[in-house]
DNA sequence: TATTTAATTGAACATCGGTTAATAAAAAGG
DNA sequence: CCTTTTTATTAACCGATGTTCAATTAAATA
């Protein structure tokens, strides 16, 4: 009554994240069938139950996965070896780099929001966001106010976030966020 | 077959949108269904189909309501009767002021996104920015750059999406709305 | 090679979706 | 009071959904 595939690449929770990471961010949540991922993934839907619960865990992993990423990102833009300034613009530059260069991470991450899944929602982004400003403070030799450093936070998000939204890549508006960037350098530094 | 309810008050466009409008920010465009929204209102769900062509149209009849609401409000933030800096300020949190007062609107408008809906996306948002910006203009003696009026926007934007997407209400965030208000002035009128 | 284990399939289940159309009640007009 | 028009109900259609599970086979193990 069934057969198993000729197995070139095994199925595993990696391979479905991957291949269900686009259709979440293109389609939203509710639009995505597990049908749908495993046609995407030349499998059928019944597989995907082998590795993961449900349809909310499967897509909770995903997320997570996200910030695993983003995290590292944001350590990786933590280095100050040059100039106070260039650090702090590098790392702001560096948020919306992230944010436009991979998209659909970040809406999932910080833009997506449904019922079904509020559930699953943890603590990731206030840890994403503590990193942040760890490395603006490690960053800044003088003192900062912790109100200035959320503000900075959330001016970037209103930047990356409405240019996902609209699908633009970084590119597009390189030349708009080293304004953008100065901005809030200036807000920062005042 | 069939039997029509006493009627104390007829169902309309405007009461659908009104129920509707709570379940399509609460739980997004697809988890909500023509039965749910019908049940909501008391009705059954044949008879939206009697005021509406389908759901999308219903749905984009909703967003329409609200941009209109929202473009009033703008209007009536442009009195520049006072001092300059008051003014522009007053429009800043407004702006905020609105956004989460009417968190579902302001979600509906700004923050939504579905491929289903994508065709209905007009012109809408860059009409309300328009607005937004001459409100700014208007206010301001000296001239200003485009794009440091569109960076003010994109950061209200920021601010008011991220509250609005953890739930938290105007008065929970007054404080900090002043002095994110604040830097957005000092950014304008550098 | 024989056997066990891990992974995949596809049917089945129960539910729910948008939309249409036939039907009936209420309201309006005469 | 009768007729017409407007508005609401309900069943029906048809497809999709998440999830479970017995059957089945490929791969791993012994």
């Amino acid at each position: 009554m069934a057969a198993r595939k000729a197995v070139d690449r095994e199925l595993s929770r990696k391979v479905i994240i991957d291949g269900a990471h686009q259709l979440f961010v293109d389609e939203g949540y509710q639009a995505v069938s597990m049908r749908m991922i495993a046609r995407e993934l030349g499998y059928s839907h019944g597989a995907i139950y082998y590795h993961f619960k449900n349809k909310a865990e499967l897509f909770y992993a995903m997320v997570e996965q996200d910030f695993v990423m983003f995290n590292k990102e944001l350590m990786s833009l933590m280095q100050h070896n040059g100039v106070e300034e260039e650090n702090i613009k590098g790392l702001l530059r560096g948020f919306i780099r992230f944010g436009l260069t991979y998209p659909n991470h970040y809406e999932v991450m910080f833009m997506m929001k449904d019922k079904e899944i509020e559930q699953y929602a943890t603590n990731a982004p206030e840890q994403t966001y503590k990193m942040f400003a760890d490395a603006i403070v490690a960053n800044m030799t003088k003192q900062i106010e912790v109100k200035r450093i959320w503000s900075a936070f959330l001016m970037l998000h209103g930047f990356v976030s409405h240019y996902v939204k609209i699908g633009h890549a970084f590119q597009d508006v390189e030349a708009l966020t080293e304004s953008y960037v100065d901005a809030i350098f200036d807000m920062l530094a005042k």
